[in-house]
Order: structure tokens, then C-alpha cells, then sequence
DNA sequence: AACGTCAATTCTGTCGACAGATTTGAGCGT
DNA sequence: ACGCTCAAATCTGTCGACAGAATTGACGTT
């Protein structure tokens, strides 16, 4: 059952405990493995992890600091609840921080970066044409792409921010998004105008067809949240 | 010397040992009494402030989360060396976030609110006129501004964002400028048409006017950095 | 006088313990 | 059966302790 303190104790494995909570925990968030709203139990965690309080405190407090969880003075801590109103304000900001990401991505992208890009794109296109395993791959060429341009884009802390501190967020609220039929045709089509935009060096273009991407995104989720 | 767990036990004084900690660390760290690049030793900081390493470990995890400090596994922790890059690239992500914050004050404002937005800056400008205190007051007049914007903005998240998360480290990038005369003037008159777009329900300028706000805070910041 | 070596010191990562607060639930009255 | 009271169980906030790693600094060599 204990996965960190015990049995494995690779030379490898020399990651602090409490970061390979924060990385545990964090999955089982957004997985649901913790139910939204229940409550995280200190000593309840520490025994299921084997490990003490300590390492799972600091973890808890990282949580807290990325909006994953929510924590009442002498209460303990609870998985965030994710409402649809949280949803459309995350997806706003994340509108403009792509946006942003793309625009630079123009300003910045050398030849080699734009020939990854359409590569990338290629290698997305095919997987699309067999329809075996296409759940997984979407939600995970999706992040490969914004994964790129936000870091062809050349600004560290944007690049944290999309891709490191508020991407478990939108992974945790993007959850509730089963994929619409179709939805991955026209986003792959979207990347694909996106990356075309970068490839021209058009800033402006570039950004505006990223906010247009998010925004459809967005506009998905919150039909889903309201049906 | 230690202002914490001893003496002063205020019925009122309930707030967690780490949270007074991290609001005094942060406070330390903007203000330069902890210098950028030095170490934070833990039994130090314990022995200084009459904790125990517990709270102040996860203290220091928070300030890691924001960037204020850089950790090396078993190595300790260190106060982050502010570049001129890292404030190109801070102010350039607050830019889009400020322009979204304003945009959607000017969607949302209610009349109270622009009266209230205009009561501030003619007080603002009131203070301007005598010139006693005046560094200070730019700065708390500064951030009164930004933060009605947000509040007004009624994006919960964006508001952390700008008012909680990173508005630590933005002060600790504006610190090192100095303010330039006149700029506090101009810096005012643009609240004021900031605030009478907002007045005019017009969004889109809005955004504009703030954009270029921040726009010409950075190139001042940056030319501090370049001097 | 500069350099490398090795021991003393300090520090980090982690654990277990305790007091007071909070939640749970058993028992009682209605 | 339903709600209230109070005791048992649990949990949070905080502390002190220990092992192993990292840093410091003394010492001897060249």
C-alpha cells in the first residue's frame, strides 16, 4: 500500500518526500481519487503513505497555494469544489495568458521550433485518423501543443504559470469536460491555423487565434456545466 | 526580539504561527532585510522569531510556491535575486492580466462603484498637491488603484492573482525603482482616463488605457535596470 | 602563500509526541 | 422516534529530537 517510504528505495529516487506528495496528491485530485469536498486527514495520509506528518504538511500547504484545496483555521483541509463560475474565471485568464504565450511565440520561434510545431501537428493529425486510445491522446496532444508554444514564447514565468503552477487547475476543471464529438477534429484545425499564424511571424494574428481557441474551449465547458 | 509565540497572547492574535510567518518573511523580503541571494537558515530564523522549524517550513514552502525564494534540495533556501529579465517578464504577463481586470470592470462597474473609483483619485490628487510623504503615498495610492480595478473586475481568481499571489513580487521588482519625478502626475492622469472609460462603460478601451499604463511602468522599470 | 584534506560544526529532511480544539457518537430525556 | 448533552475519539498546531548530508575551518603539505 505505502509506495514512498518503504520497499523501493532506488538510488534514483532521491526526490524529496514531500514533493513526491505534493506530485501524488495532486494526481489523485484532479483523478478524483479525492472526492470533491472531502476532507484530507493528516494522519489518515501519512499512514496510507507511509510516511509522517511533516512531509504531508508541507505538501497540503503547496495545495492550498495552487487552489486545489481549501483550508478552515483548526478544520482541516478540503478538495475544492469546482463550479462552473470558478471554471469561466480560469479559463478567462487562461484566454489571455495563451494569448499572450502565442503572440510571443510569433515574436520569438526560430525555423527549427516552427519545423517541431508542424511536426507535432503531423504526428496529431495521423493519430486522429485511427480512433483507438483518442480520449487519452487528445488530452494529451492538446497540452503537448500549448506545452510548446508557451515555450517557444520564451517568458519563464508565463511558462510556469500555463504549464507548471495553474496547469493542474485547469487539468482538475477541465475534468468535468467529457470530449464532445468532433471537438478534436476542430481543435487540431485550430492549432493547425495557430501554428501557421507563428510560422508568418504574425504577433497579432497569432494571439488573436489563440484567444478565439480558448475562448471555443471555454465556451464547451460551461455549456457542459449548465446541461 | 521574538514577536511571536511569546508575550503578546491577544485573544484576537489567533491567526496560525505560519501565516504571521509568512507575512513577515514576504515583508522581509520586499524590504530587503533578508537580502536578495542570501540564505534563510531555518534554526535561525526559529531561534529568531521563537518558533519552531515546523511553521517556518512551511512558511518557507509558500514562499517558494510565489517565487519569492529558491530552494535547492539539501541545500537550503535562498532569497531570489531579482534580474531585470525576470521584471520584463513580470510586468509584461501583469499587462494582459491588468487589461483583463479592466476590461471587465468597465462591463460590470456598478455607479456606486464609479463614484467610488473618482472619490479615490480626487483624494489622490488632493495629496499630490503637498508634497510631504509623497513616495509613500505613491506607492499605497498605486496599489488603491489596481485593487478597486480588480475588486470591481469581479474575476475572484484574477483578483488573487494580481491583489495576493503575485503582488508581493511585483513590489519586490518595483523596489528597485526609484520613483522618477513627474512620473507620479502622469501615473495619476492615467487613473483618471483608466477610470472615465470605465465611467463610459467602454471595455475595450478600458483595457487599452490600462495596458499602456503598465506598459509605461515597465519601460520605466526597465530603464532603472539598464542605467 | 596557495592548495588540498579531514574533522568539527551546522543544517536539512524526517519522525514521534503532546496540548488544546473539534468532531463523533453514545446515552438520556421528551 | 427525535433532539440535546456530554464524554470518547480524532485531529490540528506546535514542539523537540535524530541521522545523514553539506558547509566551514583548522591543519599540514608543497
Amino acid at each position: 500500500m505505502s509506495t514512498l517510504a518503504d520497499e523501493n528505495h532506488d538510488p534514483a529516487d532521491d526526490r524529496l518526500l514531500t514533493d513526491q506528495l505534493f506530485d501524488q496528491l495532486s494526481e489523485a485530485i484532479v483523478t478524483g481519487t479525492f472526492a470533491p469536498g472531502s476532507k484530507l486527514s493528516e494522519p489518515r495520509l501519512a499512514a496510507q503513505y507511509g510516511v509522517s506528518r511533516g512531509p504531508i504538511r508541507e505538501a497540503i500547504r503547496r495545495l492550498e497555494e495552487r487552489k486545489l484545496v481549501t483550508s478552515a483555521p483548526r478544520q482541516g483541509v478540503r478538495v475544492v469544489v469546482p463550479t462552473p463560475e470558478d471554471a469561466l474565471e480560469l479559463f478567462t485568464i487562461r484566454e489571455v495568458l495563451e494569448g499572450l504565450a502565442a503572440r510571443h511565440a510569433a515574436d520569438n520561434a526560430t525555423d527549427a521550433e516552427i519545423e517541431d510545431l508542424r511536426t507535432m501537428l503531423a504526428g496529431h493529425r495521423q493519430a486522429l485518423s485511427k480512433p483507438d486510445a483518442m480520449v487519452y491522446w487528445q488530452a494529451t496532444a492538446n497540452s503537448d501543443f500549448h506545452f510548446m508554444v508557451a515555450r517557444i514564447g520564451r517568458n519563464q514565468h508565463l511558462f510556469n504559470l500555463l504549464c507548471g503552477e495553474y496547469y493542474t487547475l485547469f487539468r482538475l476543471y477541465r475534468m468535468r469536460h467529457r470530449i464532445v464529438p468532433g471537438r478534436a477534429q476542430r481543435a487540431l484545425a485550430e492549432h493547425e491555423r495557430i501554428v501557421e499564424a507563428i510560422a508568418d511571424r504574425d504577433a497579432e494574428l497569432s494571439e488573436l487565434l489563440m484567444r478565439r481557441h480558448i475562448a471555443s474551449a471555454r465556451t464547451g465547458l460551461i455549456n457542459q456545466a449548465t446541461a
